[in-house]
DNA sequence: ATTATTAATCGTAATATTGCAATACATTTA
DNA sequence: TAAATGTATTGCAATATTACGATTAATAAT
């Protein structure tokens, strides 16, 4: 005998494809402003650290910190010690396969001949 | 003199810029397996009414009805009243411009010489 | 008019996310 | 070794999200 529990709250992972899955945490990883505008200046100056990030967005350092460990779960930067501190990084590879990940989702023809 | 607030678990869009917000409320709307699942459902069938997607996807009712509405405030999804149902379709134009949207921040040049 | 069908909304329970202060940790410099 | 610098972690407060039962609303069929 099988029970099932449901728990409010909590995405019911298990019914839905390993794709599905793997594309919503992707795009959930990005969907924060303070994340992609993480991006843009790593971007912007090649690399950068936590600190700069604190100074330019204006969060807190932990609140930076915190951000930054999402995005290094998706693996879409990375970071390396230099000194006392840790620059930061895109990792290219990862960049264009979530590239070619999210072309490939919004490639599907959606031609409406049915209805609406 | 002017007060500024801190709410803890709310994000402070407003030291953002509107394009970085724009950007993560798509991303966010997106970031969910249901979600993923409910638009392959619709471009598969062209179109689909609530309960399809109840039977398809194994969530109740009214989470679908939710999931549908996260879409429809972004656009992505239309629907139109078909007797007692609602016929949902991808809106063309908005899949569209959420591609290019997306297309355009990942065409950005993320090319690594200084560091990592 | 009553019943059936379909979807939205309301209310609620539980987890997830966001943000920051305080602290801990790790490396460099004096 | 001690102080300084930079980052991660912990703990907590508050809002957001996810999910579903119960109900409501709106249209179609009897």
């Amino acid at each position: 005998m099988q029970y099932i529990y449901i728990v409010m709250g909590i995405t019911k992972t298990e019914i839905f494809s390993e794709k599905q899955n793997e594309l919503a945490i992707t795009f959930k990883a990005l969907a924060h402003p303070a994340r992609i505008a993480i991006l843009q200046h790593i971007i912007k100056q090649q690399a950068c650290i936590c600190n700069d990030l604190v100074q330019e967005l204006g969060l807190a350092q932990p609140t930076i910190s915190q951000h930054l460990r999402e995005l290094k779960n998706i693996g879409i930067i990375k970071g390396s010690i230099e000194g006392t501190s840790i620059c930061y990084c895109i990792d290219e590879v990862v960049w264009h396969s979530v590239k070619n990940e999210l072309t490939a989702f919004f490639s599907q023809n959606v031609s409406v001949e049915k209805c609406c």
